[in-house]
DNA sequence: TTGAAATATGAACAAACATTCATATAATTG
DNA sequence: CAATTATATGAATGTTTGTTCATATTTCAA
């Protein structure tokens, strides 16, 4: 029997479907889907204005569904761990039926 | 190489994740997890008003989320397919982390 | 240190959305 | 038919949110 988890499991997983449900913060997760990559790399592939790439980016960053690093003055995005990549596909598969 | 799917694809995964994304909905998608039941049986489990159960509900339905049928004077709603139990999975396991 | 390149931030605004309240429709029973 | 139970609908509202525009910050090179 699945019960209905609680409050506090609920909140997060609401959070986590939100940020998810994005067109841009969708492409912009596929993006770096295989290979982190800058931000200019990740505007050039996702097509998005530069201050909105940014804004989305903090917005993943804050829920932890991506992770960074610094090289000189570019900043690398990639995915924080492997629960996005399996909700990516899973979502996708339903989109493709 | 994951490749950013086309814009139909990740329209269709946008509208799947928002809608899946509210906490009355998650609650109601669990409680019609194992078996289908009743809106007022779905009301009393979520805990939630019948206007704002049946608000959700019809959301749940558009986005065919869901699938019903009706007993009576009764409508009985149940998960539409198996993508959904799997989508629920794999966030309330990153959730639980 | 001046300039340029890369990224972040803040304000502003329209659009979307969750919830409530009130009311309507549908089916059943007496 | 009248009354009751079950569900749906519509309007109203406060809040959240995606996007743009303008500006700030950081890092490095000349």
């Amino acid at each position: 029997m699945s019960e209905i988890p609680n409050e506090k499991i609920l909140t997060k997983m609401e959070e986590l479907l939100n940020v998810a449900s994005d067109y841009t913060r969708l492409k912009i997760l596929y993006a770096i889907m295989d290979e982190d990559k800058s931000v200019s790399t990740i505007i050039e592939e996702v097509g998005a204005s530069q201050s909105l790439v940014s804004h989305q980016l903090k917005v993943l960053k804050k829920a932890n569904l991506v992770a960074t690093h610094k090289e000189g003055t570019k900043v690398f995005y990639k995915l924080a761990d492997e629960h996005v990549n399996s909700l990516l596909r899973v979502v996708q598969q339903h989109a493709e039926e």
